[in-house]
DNA sequence: CGGGAATCGTTGAATATTCAATATTTTCCA
DNA sequence: TGGAAAATATTGAATATTCAACGATTCCCG
């Protein structure tokens, strides 16, 4: 008997799931590229941007970073000016996040080049493809929890 | 005019790839926890358990890791014992990758865990749905380069 | 052939992430 | 009420990744 090929790593959806990701995102970093702002940056910003005030446990879930890494990502945010601490009245423990006039404005030109990329692929994949697609992963990542 | 709302990150296919790809991934950690092995690992494993030898480019992009990143954990394998360099006598800047044999048994372990867990997947998820979600992923990879 | 340009892999320094431990505040229940 | 346990965020040390530069080899073409 010969020696058991075994799935290529090709197929395991682990995998395609890590491919795809990484091509898209290098693709929407390519597009933040003059902006001089990570991804990770934007997701923050985003989550930001309805004016509300989130903890940074909230926020660490959005935007799928863990605590000491958006703790320090957002440290160096606040010394660009574009996201400020406030404490939390209400329960002291905790932190809540905003956005500066100047996040806000850098949001919104990032949500342009969000939103043409999108379009860029909607265009070259098909929009049945993309919305089919962004239906099976919505349902994934619910029956994964 | 009220602010306009902009679409919730939740929306946007990048974000979507990046939590699937997260979820999968850590729950494919778990399962290699007790092996005491990166996905990283496994993937560079898989690559090479067709014992032919790859070299450094070959490899960093079959595992979706750029150069420098793949020579440092190609060092840690090295240290343990699990894979090996053998310099390309037909072009000597190449290094060509082999699995060494406590490699292969460690990659028989880890495929075993890491096809356990595309079962769970295929069987929570159902078997259509994962093999919609795959066509489609391969199809965006297609695209995108 | 000769030599500049390209390719391949590694290295060192700078940067970023993670893990474990900590400080603070709140919750809960005995 | 008192105090142990839980929740929240941060810190510092250890680890990992990235960027730019380098050394070695091969390619290519004048």
């Amino acid at each position: 008997m010969a020696k058991s090929p075994s799935k290529p790593i090709t197929e395991h959806l682990a995998y395609l799931l890590a491919q795809a990701n990484r091509e898209i995102n290098r693709q929407l970093d390519a597009r933040f590229r003059k902006e001089g702002v990570p991804v990770e940056q934007w997701r923050i910003l985003k989550v930001l941007s309805d004016g509300k005030g989130h903890s940074m446990g909230e926020l660490a879930e959005a935007v799928l970073l863990n605590h000491p890494t958006l703790t320090k990502m957002v440290d160096r945010m606040v010394s660009d000016a574009l996201v400020y601490r406030v404490q939390d009245a209400d329960d002291r423990r905790k932190v809540l996040m905003f956005s500066s006039d100047r996040g806000k404005a850098l949001t919104q030109r990032l949500n342009s080049l969000a939103l043409s990329q999108e379009a860029f692929i909607a265009e070259n994949y098909g929009n049945k493809a993309t919305a089919d697609l962004k239906r099976l992963l919505e349902s994934l990542i619910e029956k994964a929890n």
